[in-house]
RNA sequence: GGCCAAGUAGCUCAGUUGGUAGAGCAGCGGACUGAAAAUCCGUGUGUCGGUGGUUCGAUUCCGCCCUUGGCCA
């Protein structure tokens, strides 16, 4: 934050879960004080039991980072939801976005049939989606089918074709942690959230929203195990051991999209952010 | 001190009627186009507590020892 009070910063979250309004600590969301010092962009942008995607993100990131221009400030992009960080790079080809009434006629017959059944269909329609995607991942058979059936044609054709062009230049700086440190910082922070109030920020969600266990929102790490514990199925230390456990999971998974993101520049090792200050004024 | 039970992968445990062992979880690697903090794929050598004995061969049977629980003193 250092680097807010010297330059005229605004700082554009690539989060999938800060997006979630009342979901504060369990996301690790800059608070009132540091949002005050420095203004910070998408994040609230819908209510817990609301949908977002990675489409939306990019048309709300690029008009975000239009308008901080706009202003003669620097936007920084700060985050770890690589999709999102893809969809910026690499764009998004031109599909349609979800239907919620096609997802449950899917899942209904997937109850029925199961995903391998579906699985075969989907090859019927598109062999090389169904090459690519494997039997049982439920998530991507699902948005294969939902697009056949809302454009009549095959995921595969729509895909690879032209990528939107961003109307500015990214320079993309990541860190990498030493994985014990990593490990540590990670169990620390979440008992730091636990410490915060975070069982009751899931119980005042829960109040206040009809909310279900498969919603986007309350499957973010944390959020899900934390319901895990609010149901009775788990006491509370298993609901810790999970959540860090799952915080380390999508923290490998982080570490993997950054390898195929050789544009980014790797800070590695100890202060971090004595490197990502000096690398910040190289880019300036 | 006596009796009983248990000591096997980082954790919880299964198993071997004696031929050096396998699940779940964790960890590690990978994939990733509107749910992505999601979803999925791959990956298991560890003095089978120690030591002596029986045996062609012991993690498995026997003795002793150690550790941890429980019961009795």
């Amino acid at each position: 934050m250092a680097l807010a009070e010297r330059y005229p910063i605004e700082i554009v979250a690539v989060d999938s879960a800060q997006v979630y309004r009342g979901m504060d600590i369990g996301t690790a969301k800059p608070g009132a004080a540091e949002r005050a010092r420095v203004p910070h962009h998408l994040l609230d942008l819908v209510e817990p039991d609301e949908p977002y995607s990675a489409g939306r993100f990019r048309t709300d990131a690029i008009q975000a980072v239009a308008e901080i221009l706009a202003r003669e400030r620097i936007p920084l992009l700060v985050g770890g939801t690589m999709l999102y960080y893809r969809s910026l790079v690499a764009g998004l080809d031109d599909l349609p976005s979800a239907q919620a009434a096609i997802r449950q006629a899917i899942d209904a017959e997937a109850a029925q049939r199961g995903w391998p059944a579906l699985h075969a269909e989907l090859a019927h329609i598109d062999p090389p989606a169904a090459r690519r995607i494997m039997p049982n991942d439920a998530q991507r058979i699902q948005r294969a089918l939902e697009v056949f059936r809302i454009t009549g044609k095959a995921l595969s054709t729509l895909q690879g074709a032209a990528r939107g062009v961003l109307p500015f230049a990214l320079k993309g700086a990541c860190l990498i942690p030493e994985r014990p440190e990593l490990h540590r910082a990670i169990e620390q922070r979440f008992d730091a959230m636990l410490r915060d109030g975070l069982v009751d920020e899931v119980k005042n969600l829960k109040k206040k929203y009809a909310l279900e266990a498969d919603m986007p929102s309350m499957r973010a790490v944390g959020y899900r195990q934390v319901w895990s514990l609010l149901e009775g199925e788990i006491g509370k230390a298993e609901m810790r051991e999970r959540a860090i456990a799952a915080t380390r999971q999508l923290a490998k998974r982080q570490l993997t999209w950054l390898r195929g993101f050789p544009e980014l520049v790797r800070l590695e090792g100890a202060r971090p952010e004595e490197a990502a200050r000096r690398l910040f004024h190289s880019f300036l």
